[in-house]
DNA sequence: CCAGTGCGTTTGCAAATGCATACACGCTCT
DNA sequence: AGAGCGTGTATGCATTTGCAAACGCACTGG
């Protein structure tokens, strides 16, 4: 068994950046990192610390663990906690609520799939949400929910 | 502002070595890591990447968060709640998608407690989100928070 | 007494990280 | 035509990682 996924953190970086819309250089400063070095970080030039891993980790609004499970720095023997297990067992919201998390999350994983089989489609398949409904920028100012 | 947890990692590697009583050549042995190396992890002298780290946690046999953690490099805030936690590990869906998910699971919770609070009068009527725009499908009916 | 073995530490040194600077390309104005 | 601003990329260089080899110290036993 070779390692499958060894250069595919960049790769993985890469992807959430370019979904998240924002630019290298953005996220570089998010991130606190310098925007070069993002960029041979995406490329798989160079193999970052764990310590720029979890500032890019910041930058990009996900979970520090995804990255380093990504990396292959955790061996992920969990069965990376289920999303939907979670939100059935929440007590604290209503049944409704309930179902309106659990469409949201399997229409998202739905079209991730979909865009998966799609290929390198250069045109932007469906565009799967309209978070710009939500918080506007998600990326520059903090997000305000009312 | 973060510098004074630097060497707490290494005390901690030192600390749980001695306590599993093998010296420092055989953790370094399993680890597969050389000796002199691990002699300055443990002191503070240098400070070891992820995947050293995430070797010495195999070495060791203890979990690789534990020691991604003490070292800083997970904020580890407080347990959260379990849904969080669950989007936040998520590594099938973007940044964004995971921060729609959030911020919906949020604002269910805030109106929650704030129904709580006034009894049955809902504070805001305006929606926070639009979620039916996500899917369409999801909530045809919507979902008026009682 | 001092060879043999264990321990942890120090000492160079190749290789890598991470940054600042400069570069090439694309786009929009005036 | 350019100037200007945006993107991502190559290059030079200080700093650091991580290792192999050599070191000092304590304990054994032939």
């Amino acid at each position: 068994m070779e390692l499958p996924k060894v250069g595919s953190i960049g790769e993985y970086i890469r992807e959430q950046r370019t979904q998240a819309k924002i630019s290298l250089r953005q996220l570089a400063a998010q991130a606190g990192v310098s925007f070069p070095y993002l960029s041979q970080v995406e490329r798989g030039v160079r193999k970052p610390s764990a310590e720029i891993l979890n500032q890019i980790a910041k930058g990009l609004r996900i979970s520090s663990q995804a990255l380093y499970v990504q990396a292959g720095l955790i061996d992920e023997r969990e069965p990376e906690s289920d999303v939907l297990a979670a939100i059935r067992a929440d007590v604290t919201i209503t049944g409704r609520q309930r179902q309106v998390l659990v469409d949201i999350y399997e229409s998202f994983r739905k079209e991730n799939k979909a865009a998966e089989n799609e290929g390198a489609q250069p045109t932007q398949p469906a565009e799967p949400l309209d978070a710009a409904s939500l918080n506007g920028h998600a990326t520059s100012e903090g997000y305000n929910l009312p």
